[in-house]
DNA sequence: CGCTTATAAGATAGCGTTGTCATACGCAGG
DNA sequence: CCTGCGTATGACAACGCTATCTTATAAGCG
């Protein structure tokens, strides 16, 4: 039950002041080289953390950040956590991982409750939570900085990082176009994401564009959850005229569609190609491994976290590339 | 940039002194109904919600746990953090999730760098940090109260929630058994997880008790994840004697067996049955859907942080029942 | 009726940092 | 030599709570 070393042990031991300390901990000027190393081996000897709780208390920082999440794809989750977490690292920060439920009617005032909790010095924001208007209006009142990962809507509003969805939904069904396909059903994400109206809208551009037109009956509405794709599936795959191709807005679903399909004794990718979207770790987990899109979650969770670091300096957009990953779901049509 | 609302603002709206406040935060005795309403109302009135870091710095509680994991599998990561998270939200503690590198030499560092600055009340610590040496000798040393979910070793040290790992995995072979596999192959986990032992040797009891011999070629270890498994799948599978059955330690090296048998055109389950352990969401997005063990995954981590809460008294065991489930990916021998 | 005890509430110190202000030194410029 | 400025350090208050001690009132009892 060692107690706690203080900054006031580290002072004694290295033969400073605690405001000394404190300086050499912020890394502030106008201290010398030599006690600087002082202060520094004292650190070291004593093992010494600084407590977040008086840092928060005292100082107009609390170094932590909360990361605030509703998604229920745990590689997703994962990803972002990750991302987040490694660049947190790097700046001496802590991460609080939070999930919230943007359908609940207290979002606002928990999320609220979170930051009078534990005085967060910034927010990041991952979807679909970036589009929680109750959350952003909450925010916005406490001007506090934060940022959104994939926001849909409302741009102007923060610094965001994301991707193209619209243009990566149009490659991937391009794709599917080239190989021959012209019955291509799809099966739109979850409601409450933008990215969801986005990737159905590349879809009807890429159809545009070749001069296919756009059947409503080919596409339905999931959930970005294996149970709604396959649903979906089993309605596409007794349509009359069956699609030889299907596009998934997201892994899960798609891997809900290679079960209905094996279910069928189709053959894939010979009698049905089958596309997602994310490229989570799930895509090469399931036979034949997904033909997807990458989109970089892990790099996009890591950039949002370096814009919170960064920027002082008014909003700012990074767009991550997303790429066409080739693997075994997709085949020329039969 | 609404100033934050503090214990003061309590008081004066309500009328009584900021001590009085405190006691009824802090569920205290001696508070009359009626004062403790206006109180409350003044609570809700300011929306107010103590700073943890002044609670953490005044006080001996935190109102903070750490839950700590070094884990690959993101279903088994993402079920760990629900079932802890869950819990303390009933409890109005705040969980922080600290990713951490069992196999790192600072790690011991770390985690008292995290209770230093966090000064949290508690510690739950999931496989395979749980029976990594440094950490539990640090977190003795400072006599912190922790939890762990599934250690393999040294279980008299702290209280801890588990499942019966080595009947589980009997329980798995003898299945196989009984619809006739005599040949059955075992893909071990990651060596730094106890478990991985202790399912071994499930296997290896079931199979002397039907009077089957044990055979180490039988025998390969992997690392827990999908690659590995598929890799000890090809070897397995090339063996001169090849299984009718494979038995793989988790879901994700069970999904890799899958895929390698479909590359081979092996149909499952009539060709080659594939048994997995842990019933990850994963075990039902692949095909044919796994025949697994169904961990309590959630459910340990709830009662984790159950004990961490309760008990103030002594070590203590909770032990947790494990299920078969079967699915498509078992069947008697062709 | 006075003494003890349980109940209810307030006054104040202090937790471990940072922010602000004060102080001391060395050196350039007049 | 004095002034002024950049540099380097320290003293001390303050952050928002809880712990401890103190006080006030009501209740119980011989």
């Amino acid at each position: 039950m060692a107690a706690r070393n203080t900054i006031n042990d580290v002072a004694r031991e290295a033969g400073v002041s605690i405001k000394t300390v404190s300086r050499v901990l912020n890394n502030e000027r106008y201290v010398r080289a030599e006690t600087r190393a002082k202060v520094e081996t004292a650190i070291a000897a004593l093992s010494f953390s600084p407590s977040l709780a008086a840092r928060s208390l005292a100082g107009n920082r609390s170094h932590q950040i909360a990361l605030i999440y509703d998604n229920h794809s745990p590689y997703y989750i994962h990803a972002i956590q990750e991302g987040v977490w490694a660049r947190c690292r790097q700046a001496g920060v802590r991460m609080l991982a939070q999930p919230a439920d943007v359908s609940s009617l207290t979002i606002a005032a928990e999320v609220g409750g979170l930051i009078d909790e534990t005085h967060v010095d910034g927010i990041i924001l991952s979807s679909p939570v970036t589009d929680c208007a109750p959350v952003l209006a909450e925010l916005e009142r406490r001007g506090i900085p934060f940022v959104r990962i994939s926001p849909g809507t409302n741009h102007a509003l923060t610094s965001s990082v994301y991707m193209d969805d619209v243009q990566a939904a149009d490659d991937m069904t391009t794709h599917l176009i080239n190989l021959g396909h012209r019955i291509i059903g799809f099966i739109v994400g979850h409601p409450n994401h933008m990215a969801s109206e986005q990737r159905l809208f590349g879809y009807r551009r890429a159809l545009d564009r070749a001069g296919i037109s756009f059947d409503p009956e080919r596409v339905l509405t999931g959930e970005f959850d294996f149970a709604s794709g396959a649903s979906a599936a089993e309605s596409l795959l007794s349509l009359p005229r069956r699609p030889t191709a299907i596009f998934a807005s997201n892994d899960d679903m798609a891997a809900g569609v290679l079960a209905v399909a094996h279910r069928l004794n189709l053959h894939i990718p010979d009698d049905l190609s089958v596309a997602g979207f994310d490229d989570t770790a799930l895509a090469q987990l399931v036979w034949p491994p997904l033909t997807t899109i990458r989109q970089p979650t892990r790099d996009l969770a890591f950039a949002a976290a370096n814009l919170l670091f960064e920027s002082c300096d008014g909003v700012e957009h990074r767009r991550l590339q997303h790429e066409l990953v080739l693997r075994a779901s997709t085949a020329r049509v039969g």
